[in-house]
RNA sequence: GCGCUCUUAGCUCAGCUGGAUAGAGCAUCGGUUUUCUAAACCGAGGGUCGGUGGUUCGAGUCCACCAGAGCGCACCA
């Protein structure tokens, strides 16, 4: 139960049947700024005081009033300064709290949404190196936290598996293929993929018999590109697999292609009158040798908020990438979602208001669509900016990452700072067995409580929860308070899409668990196993095992492993 | 030139649909251990929230302008 959302509902109800009328949207219930201010803070007389033109302690101890008759939960009830309203609750309504504490809320099948989230789409033409792994990690923790909350996701990959440079791969491959085969040296200088993995994927073509004759590429080079494509998917989804990804779907732009689904789409833009045949004008900025001015087929997107239109068919006459995602936009929509999310790198920022204005167009404006961008990574080692090879396309791999690191520090780390944010990735600091590292302090946590219920080998169901009124002490109770907070801080990080929430909470609440934990060294009767009196220690670890359920949930949000030894 | 993102403690960053005295970690300084996992804990100092205006009862948060950083800017994908 998210208490402040139940709270502020108790209270907006009993606002309306006193006749105190505002914008209920406004009322807020949150934890006050301070702990000694109580529980709640309830901001309903600052509203309400702007709306009746009257003095908001006034109206405050009026409501104070109110609050007092109908709820006998509180200790404390004070009227503050600019216009809170503080509310303290009795110790046992916390004891009661974390009796029936859960980490899950139950969702009305009915109010599930069916959200689509489209993520890392990288190009099928090698492995994911260590750029793409921030969207892939962001948008697969949001697909864990969108169905944690009750959603119904669809986890999505769109495939450019069409266009030139497919036809460069495939003749890169092609040529490492004749490098291996007829010791034919690779150029360098045809502007063809250079990188080593290409090696691999031929010796792979060759391996597999996929490809026999080599003696033409023109004759085969259509068998050689869709072979080498699905080679490099089989790259790309083991590398994801190494970051813990599995998508439910992978859409190929060649399948919408052959579907002829984009001039079909274009169609429906036409009808609705986006489509015109004109030129655009030369960007200012950057200088383009060969720009010359051209009439093209055009997307009229300023008409939804894109700085310019944007052009869906080539001057050869071929549709432009573009085109052929506005159909693959098209094709999300026809499948119905209440909401689609689409992650992004920072460098595909440009690209955010054309597609919002080609949805927009084709729904009307009626589909929720939310482009979010993921801001780069900077790599560091011990604090150094870590240089990556200078080997024209050498770049550290996802793989390397993940072998160099554990992909609980990739996974952990690259959610720990908001998406807006760039990131420091720091390969030395996220392997430190200390607190400084914190992956490693939250999973310590998750540690420590195990070896407590490894020692007490305490047994839930047999465990009387009248016992949990022992837990009187005030860290004990400002526990409890913390895991109050777990539902409020889900619910946030889903509405607002920023998981990482979800790691600063954790850190939060690992640091309360392991200062709690180093009571018992100062003073005895704290310690949690080592206690006379075997009640209270049963209640103690019915609050550890709370506790650790929380941990394991956010960690298996993030996809990161609550470790029971460490 | 235009667009997107960022600017909060020495460093790296949180800060909820605008709310009370702006919070963590690192670093610095000082304490706690014959351990229920010290791979931990406790304490101290440290701030003109980039700048200037505006909106209002109230602005780190919203708006405008300015400055700095990153990313991007026909037909590629």
């Amino acid at each position: 139960m998210n208490i402040f959302q139940f709270y502020k509902d108790q209270f907006c109800d009993l606002l309306k049947d006193n006749k105190y009328n505002c914008n209920y949207e406004k009322i807020s219930v949150e934890p006050p700024k301070q702990t000694s201010f109580g529980d709640l803070a309830f901001n309903a007389p600052l509203i309400l005081a702007a709306e009746f033109k009257k003095n908001p302690l006034e109206i405050g101890s009026e409501i104070a009033e109110l609050i007092k008759k109908k709820f006998k939960e509180f200790e404390n009830i004070d009227v503050a300064k600019p216009g809170f309203i503080n509310l303290k609750l009795k110790s046992n309504f916390w004891i009661s709290y974390l009796s029936d504490f859960n980490t899950h809320n139950k969702k009305i099948p009915s109010s599930k949404k069916k959200i689509n989230i489209e993520y890392v789409s990288a190009n099928p033409t090698g492995p994911l190196h260590v750029g793409h792994c921030r969207g892939a990690v962001y948008g697969d923790v949001l697909a864990n936290l969108l169905s944690f909350v009750g959603e119904d996701v669809t986890k999505e990959y769109y495939i450019n598996d069409y266009g030139n440079q497919i036809h460069m791969f495939s003749k890169s491959v092609f040529a490492r293929i004749q490098e291996i085969k007829e010791n034919i040296k690779f150029p360098l200088d045809q502007g063809l993929y250079p990188g080593h993995y290409l090696i691999e994927i031929a010796n792979n073509i060759i391996k597999k018999k996929l490809i026999t004759d080599i003696s033409n590429y023109e004759k085969i080079k259509d068998q050689l590109g869709s072979a080498a494509m699905s080679e490099a998917m089989l790259m790309i989804k083991s590398d994801l697999l190494a970051l813990g990804i599995q998508h439910d779907l992978f859409v190929s732009e060649k399948d919408l292609v052959s579907k002829d689904l984009i001039s079909k789409t274009i169609e429906i833009l036409n009808q609705k009158q986006c489509i015109y045949e004109g030129v655009l004008e030369k960007p200012k900025g950057n200088e383009i040798e060969d720009w010359e001015p051209r009439s093209q087929l055009l997307f009229k997107s300023t008409r939804f908020g894109d700085d310019v239109d944007r052009a869906l068919k080539k001057s050869d006459g071929t549709w432009t990438y573009f085109a052929n995602d506005v159909a693959y936009h098209a094709y999300k929509l026809e499948r119905k979602f209440d909401k689609y999310i689409n992650v992004l790198g920072a460098d595909h920022a440009g690209y955010l208001k054309r597609l919002k204005a080609c949805v927009d167009a084709l729904s009307d404006f009626k589909a929720d669509f939310e482009c979010k961008t993921c801001q780069l990574v900077k790599l560091f080692k011990s604090g150094e900016p870590y240089k990556m090879s200078k080997r024209a396309g050498d770049f550290i791999t996802a793989k390397e990452l993940v072998k160099a690191v554990g992909v609980d520090a990739v996974r952990f780390m690259m959610i720990y700072r908001s998406n807006d944010s760039q990131l420091d990735f720091d390969f030395d600091l996220v392997t430190e067995k200390t607190k400084e590292n914190p992956v490693f302090y939250v999973q310590y946590a998750s540690a420590r409580i195990h070896s407590v219920l490894r020692k007490t080998k305490f047994d839930n169901s047999v465990f009387e929860k009248s016992h949990l009124g022992l837990l009187t002490s005030n860290v004990e109770i400002e526990l409890v308070k913390k895991l109050s907070l777990w539902q409020k801080t889900i619910e946030l990080a889903a509405r607002n899409l920023e998981p990482h929430r979800i790691p600063y909470y954790l850190y939060d609440l690992s640091s309360s668990l392991h200062s709690y934990w180093n009571l018992g060294k100062e003073d005895s009767s704290f310690k949690i196993i080592e206690n006379p009196d075997i009640n209270l220690v049963h209640a103690r670890v019915f609050l550890l095992n709370k506790i650790l359920s929380v941990i394991k949930s956010g960690l298996s949000i993030l996809g990161v492993n609550a470790p029971e030894t460490m």
